[in-house]
DNA sequence: GTATCTATCACCCGAAACAGTGATTCTGTC
DNA sequence: GACAGAATCACTGTTTCGGGTGATAGATAC
């Protein structure tokens, strides 16, 4: 019997999921939350198999929410619960320890196999959500200038910290090579300075 | 009725697999190829509906198999097989196009589940694995000294490529406050110059 | 065999970053 | 009301960065 919990600040919403879990035999409806205290109030006492969790409730944000249960009871999944299609959020919450995002419109069908899914350990995305994780995934992944093997080795010491004559002297070169290269790196990446150039280069997972 | 291609270089996973798809009623098996090159030559005059992938081919690397794949052929949904359970080769094949991921020693109703999920475009990854993509996630979220306000604000800006006088006159200081802020966050996060402190602000996303 | 690209080295100069030190004001806390 | 911390501002150096400019040598391509 898998015990279900859910925090939303809608009535409706609440009222919805609530009709829908009742013809499930499998399942039980066991609280509710509309606040992020109530929510870690209940919690204090009780516990659940899944929570249903808005990422948009009253107090604190949803995704924070989901970091602070994921840190008290590690064992209690959460499946998040949104009208926002947005790889942004997903990602967030999926990074702060959600096992799954579906659609606050889904069928009663996904809603049910994403819950058992997620119980089972799963991490599971409806299907438009998948997408559009998979497509904000790959956003960060644009095209770039090919760097030279000497750019990129001079790029990953850079990120390390080293200066243009640590450099120099690590891969045998003159410190006006390497800041050749550098500047070159700069040039064809279209960034004005290093601070720019460090955080293009983590992003598009240059090192 | 799916069809289903697979791409692995072991005999033994596509004959088991075969053998499991037989039973099932709304799946079709339409095809193997032991590398990425004969893979690539398939799908020139044909094509699938979920393609299971080994990460690990002779040939080309699967992750970047996975890419290609889904670049010429964004419709076929391509779920991920293996035998590592790596946060870091999950993270990768699906942010190159992977719709899921499981191991290759799924029981046969993990593998059925996981081909029909990934048919109607949903992401999954089964419970093992969705452990260890969520670990791996979580490992980066180290906890961090506390930023205040003003140095996360001077962190964002310094990240964006201004310099001191720019962000002091963005946002209304003195260059030496801006200074004095960003001395502060190289001494509080332990770095030594703005391109470990960009480094280090990427990957722990601060910013 | 010329053209292009990479890799190498060199210099000048102004701007920016980094190190060190210290000070004032305004919070909020106990 | 004392205290800690955040936020603000100030000055002085030294080092590094970044822009501009240019040169040479080797490899590849066409």
């Amino acid at each position: 019997m898998i015990r279900v919990f859910i925090v939303d600040d809608h009535p409706v919403v609440i009222e919805g999921i609530h009709s829908l879990l009742q013809n499930e035999k499998d399942m039980v409806w066991i609280g509710q939350a509309m606040n992020a205290q109530s929510c870690l109030g209940f919690f204090v006492n009780n516990t659940a198999d899944v929570v249903l969790m808005d990422i948009s409730i009253p107090g604190m944000d949803g995704v924070e929410l989901c970091a602070v249960m994921k840190e008290k009871y590690p064992g209690i999944m959460i499946l998040g619960l949104s009208t926002f299609n947005q790889g942004l959020y997903i990602k967030k919450m999926v990074e702060n320890g959600a096992s799954g995002y579906i659609l606050k419109n889904s069928s009663k069908e996904e809603l049910i196999k994403a819950i058992h899914a997620v119980h089972e350990g799963c991490i599971y995305f409806s299907g438009e959500v998948g997408m559009a994780f998979q497509e904000y995934q790959k956003s960060s992944m644009t095209e770039l200038p090919a760097l030279t093997a000497r750019e990129k080795e001079v790029l990953e010491l850079i990120a390390e910290g080293y200066t243009n004559p640590q450099i120099a002297e690590k891969i045998f070169l003159s410190p006006f090579t390497v800041d050749s290269h550098r500047k070159n790196l700069l040039a064809k990446l279209g960034v004005k300075n290093t601070a720019s150039l460090i955080r293009l280069a983590v992003e598009k997972k240059l090192i």
